[in-house]
RNA sequence: GCCGGAGUGGCGGAAUGGCAGACGCGACGGAUUCAAAAUCCGUUGCCCGCAAGGGCGUGUGGGUUCAAGUCCCACCUCCGGCACCA
């Protein structure tokens, strides 16, 4: 596995020293020296500003914003994962330029993050610092890479000015609450507020208000691992301790900022309609919203020593009367439930371990194991709470609820299956007909009574989930569960004991992190003479933007989930307004805050005045084409969106969404790997054989072979070989470097290369050897024009002015025609492939007219920009290529005279006729039936009936025959 | 388990229901060369055949159609995502 490996990649060094170096002897052979060039066409589009947009796109043109999702400048540098989808949008970029579309098409670095300050903590270097030395990384290879940004543009969300407007917005959202009639964010001066509360002072107006802010504080508990002093995500907590190290973690409530994404659900799932994403993205969107609807109903809790049955009568009528309460008092359970029409087989409540009415319904017997379940529930964190594989667990109350329809005692149990956080924390169990209530209630031997019978009649045994039809519910008997949905919750609603409800999977955003390297929140919190906060909390004033994070040298966490800022010296910390002493918030905002806004601060970025002008987003947005990772597919863009409807609600955008369309480019994998196995004893052993003992072992593909559907060993085709690529990886060692894949073949050849791999959107295999192939390519194009054996720079001697023949100009403007397509439907491997066949024509001709050349060259241009324009200017043309116009396709050069028709006799494939393009059925029958072969074929057969399609094919079909003997 | 996506030569991949394998890699042969590299030209799905030609071929099994890689049904495999949301 090492020597092949090394071998490899020797033969690549070698390669490469061969081409990269002058040729011994001729120093000025003008040979194709992408390490010549590029610079040097990088340089000149600088100082000529080629790429520069406009504050606005001209009267009269068309625009496009043609838009990368922008990177995080991590310290490795560029991945060939960004140039895939950033070339692809480029080549779009520089073709709409050609075509005379204003473009926007801009650059910049999501710079905050988790790295960054995990490096400052080791290192003691500031964040700021590693950030903005990977930033000129970054810059550089994206330069190197010859992309037409308007690097005039460029930003990063570190950028004391960018957290400006990241902070404005904030105050924005915290400005604002959703009226839910109107499904729109309002200013909060506009909040109705109820009498009661007007009435109750000042303070507790502030109160409702901040209440429905959609920047609000609450009290959420989070994974808190006192051993690395930290607060952990979900997903770096396992067993109930840390990830790293092992450590305890402890769910513990704690102040947070959230935002109320919730509010926006609806529109967020609806609104999605209309965009032009892949269907798939938008399924994962609308998956994690997970609107259901359903509806809730309340069970009567019966106080205690009281006659049930009377309590339970004047409960309901009190109930008929009031109508359904929006928030339940004590006396009830609610629960939330999709399926109403099983309300009939309901035989157990469970409630999660938080939920409030716990206390209450545990009977003093059962108190002791209820305290001890919640308390072990609550030292999991949410992913050990929801792994399916683990058995469920729970524990009786002690009481029962009563039934709203049937009057019946129904036990309550806590489990924590039942999450605290969706619907109302607790649901009503309905083990015949839900897997998991199912899985409960056999668990513990509770009683499971059916309600439901599929459609077809077969009654069921034990669990049947499907929708059906009701038996033994009441006056329900014999509904479908669709009908019986509708009419129940509509009884309820009509008795007060329920209503139709939706739900949402989709949370709340928790908004702030115990970080330095994030951007501040603009808030502060008054303190009283003792430096105790009031809870009353104001937001910096918008003038005073940005608050600026403040210096310090130790970024470590402390002992407590005190966030670092919390560190920062007092001038910083408190701060005096009309006459009252507030602390500042010491909480960060994560990462994604900056991501939110990012496009709109690219169309206005030097603006001083406001976040984005008005007429500047108008002109621009939206997106036209947005092109990333498909990683982003729920958060990034859920989130983005969310912050767009608030600031289009609030007047600040003039759409009501950013991204028009949206492409996800597939990943890139390491080089295709070939993994034998060897067993303990040393011998080889079958891929389909081998077990955790044997050893993987990296084979060069020479000791391998295809045999049938397998890989096999070439030297013992018993041994299965295993073949397939890996996604790259440090520890795999297959990460590929577009520095080096640049100094070996040049950043022409990788743009290219990565464009005809395969399709934009599929997962595919690096191929070193493939950029090899498309180099070759781009050499024959230099050969083309230029003269390889002068001493000079000059044009090959077959290179001619005079006038092209028709069958070149028929090649020239098909090759044009389907380019220009193919750019157009991001088609970019087979518009290559096409360039490709252009110069496989083009090469043998003795003679090739300038004519044919230069619309060529222009055509390579937006995928080969630096070679482009060092051929064109052989050819004596004016730089720059890259703002040429694009060629125009000559229809009358896409028609054929003649076409070669494939001739089909039983729609097999007997031969072909070459007939004039225009022929029509009748034309094509008379030419196919004199071709010798299929004349013969015919011979002594009826003719059962003719398909012709003109121009394309013949099928003879034969009336059914007698077999002959 | 659920939801996406994909299965086509040795490999990456092309193919508005109408000539399967464009283009590239690799391999093989030739020209050039003292030799090699580079370059240029050619061959290259499998099987039978000296050839002309024929047969078979797009994960598997069915179906629709004059015609299926493409449409429909069932299944298998791989990749990715989600995962007790009542």
């Amino acid at each position: 596995m090492q020597w092949a490996e090394q071998s490899e990649s020797r033969r690549h060094r070698s390669r490469c020293r061969r081409r990269c170096r002058l040729p011994t002897g001729h120093p000025r052979m003008p040979r194709y020296q992408p390490a010549r060039i590029e610079p040097k066409w990088q340089a000149w589009w600088d100082a000529h500003g080629t790429f520069a947009t406009p504050r606005l796109p001209p009267p009269g043109a068309a625009k496009a914003y043609l838009l990368d999702m922008f990177p995080y400048p991590s310290g490795d540098g560029l991945h060939v994962g960004h140039p895939e989808g950033y070339t692809a949008t480029d080549i779009v970029a520089r073709f709409e330029r050609m075509r005379g579309t204003a473009v926007m098409h801009p650059m910049g670095f999501d710079a905050f993050g988790l790295p960054a300050e995990e490096h400052a903590i080791r290192t003691g270097t500031p964040p700021r610092e590693s950030t903005e030395r990977n930033i000129a990384t970054f810059r550089r290879q994206l330069k190197m890479l010859g992309f037409s940004y308007d690097w005039g543009r460029e930003l990063a969300t570190t950028d004391p000015e960018y957290v400006r407007w990241t902070q404005w917005i904030f105050l924005v959202l915290f400005d604002t609450w959703f009226d839910p009639e109107r499904q729109q964010g309002r200013p909060i001066a506009e909040l109705p507020i109820p009498p009661a509360i007007t009435a109750a002072g000042e303070e507790a107006v502030a109160r409702y208000r901040d209440e429905h802010r959609l920047a609000y504080q609450s009290e959420a508990p989070v994974n808190w691992c006192p051993a690395l002093g930290t607060v952990l995500a979900n997903e770096e907590v396992i067993g109930g301790v840390s990830e790293r190290g092992g450590h305890p973690v402890v769910r513990i409530p704690l102040r947070q900022w959230m935002l109320r994404i919730t509010a926006y659900a609806d529109r967020l799932d609806r609104e999605l309609d209309g965009l032009g994403w892949p269907e798939s993205i938008k399924k994962l969107q609308r998956d994690w919203i997970g609107r259901s609807t359903g509806a809730e109903v309340d069970f009567f809790v019966p106080p205690a020593g009281a006659d049930e049955p009377s309590a339970f009568e004047a409960w309901k009528r009190q109930r008929a009367e009031t109508g359904y309460p929006a928030t339940p008092a004590a006396d009830v359970l609610r629960i939330y439930t999709t399926r109403p029409d099983t309300l009939y087989g309901v035989t157990c409540m469970v409630v999660a371990p938080e939920h409030p009415l716990l206390d209450r319904l545990t009977t003093p017997d059962q108190r002791e194991a209820i305290t001890a379940y919640c308390e072990a529930a609550s030292r999991k964190s949410d992913l050990d709470r929801t792994d399916l594989a683990r058995e469920k667990t729970g524990v009786f109350t002690g009481s029962h609820v009563i039934h709203p329809l049937t009057g019946a005692a129904v036990p309550v149990w806590v489990a924590d299956y039942v999450l605290a956080s969706y619907g109302t924390g607790a649901i009503m169990s309905v083990p015949a007909h839900d897997d998991r209530d199912f899985e409960f209630a056999t668990t513990f031997g509770l009683e499971i009574t059916t309600v439901i019978e599929p459609l077809d009649g077969n009654p069921v045994e034990g669990l049947f989930t499907g929708r059906g039809r009701a038996i033994a519910s009441g006056p329900y008997t014999g509904l479908e569960t669709a009908g019986f949905i509708e009419r129940v919750a509509a009884d309820l609603e009509a008795a007060g004991l329920g209503r139709p409800a939706v739900n949402y999977k989709l949370r709340d955003w928790l908004f702030s992190r115990q970080r330095f390297w994030g951007e501040p929140f603009p808030i502060l919190h008054e303190v009283d003479d003792q430096d105790r906060p009031t809870g009353v909390v104001r937001p910096v004033a918008e003038a005073e933007l940005p608050v600026p994070l403040p210096p310090l040298t130790d970024f470590k966490p402390g002992d407590t989930p005190d966030p670092p800022l919390s560190r920062a010296g007092h001038e910083w910390l408190f701060i005096e307004r009309d006459g009252r002493r507030y602390r500042r918030e010491t909480n960060t905002m994560p990462q994604w805050a900056g991501s939110c806004w990012y496009y709109l601060r690219f169309l206005d970025p030097g603006n001083t005045e406001r976040f984005l002008d008005p007429e500047v987003e108008h002109a621009w947005m939206p997106v036209d084409l947005y092109v990333g990772g498909a990683e982003h597919a729920v958060l990034h863009l859920l989130y983005a969106r969310f912050w767009h409807k608030v600031l289009h609600d609030r007047g600040h955008v003039s759409h009501p969404e950013p991204f028009g369309r949206l492409v996800n480019q597939g990943m890139i994998l390491g080089e295709m790997e070939f993994t034998g196995y060897r067993a303990a004893g040393g011998g080889w052993i079958s891929a389909e054989q081998r077990t955790e003992a044997d050893t993987p072992v990296r084979l060069p593909a020479e000791q391998v072979e295809k045999q049938g559907e397998h890989f096999v060993l070439r030297d013992m085709p018993a041994i299965r070989v295993e073949s397939r690529a890996y996604k790259m990886s440090k520890s795999r060692g297959n990460v590929v470097n577009p520095d080096e894949v640049v100094r070996e073949f040049g950043a022409d050849s990788l743009r290219l290369y990565e464009m005809f791999m395969g399709p934009l959107e599929a997962t595919k295999p690096w191929s070193t050897t493939g950029v090899g192939g498309v180099r070759t390519f781009l050499d024959r194009c230099w050969r083309l024009v230029l003269d390889e054996r002068a001493d000079d720079l000059v044009l090959a001697p077959q290179v001619v002015d005079e006038p092209a023949s028709d069958e070149q100009l028929r090649e020239l403007h098909r090759m044009i025609d389907k380019v220009t397509r193919d750019i157009e439907a991001l088609s970019f491997n087979t518009a290559i492939a096409r360039m490709m066949e252009f110069v496989n024509f083009c090469t043998p001709l003795p003679r090739r007219p300038q004519a044919l050349l230069e619309p060529f060259v222009t055509v390579l241009a937006p995928f080969a920009p630096h070679l482009a324009e060092e051929l064109w200017e052989v050819l004596g043309k004016p730089a720059p290529v890259s703002l040429a116009p694009w060629p125009t396709v000559d229809e009358k050069w896409l028609r054929d005279e003649t076409v070669e028709i494939p001739v089909q006799v039983q729609g097999k494939l007997r031969g072909r006729v070459v007939v004039p393009a225009d022929a029509d059925a009748a034309a094509l029958q008379a030419a196919a039936t004199t071709d010798p072969r299929i004349a013969e074929l015919l011979t002594g057969r009826t003719i059962a009936k003719v398909v012709a399609v003109p121009g394309r094919m013949i099928n003879f079909v034969l009336a059914k025959s007698e077999p002959q003997s």
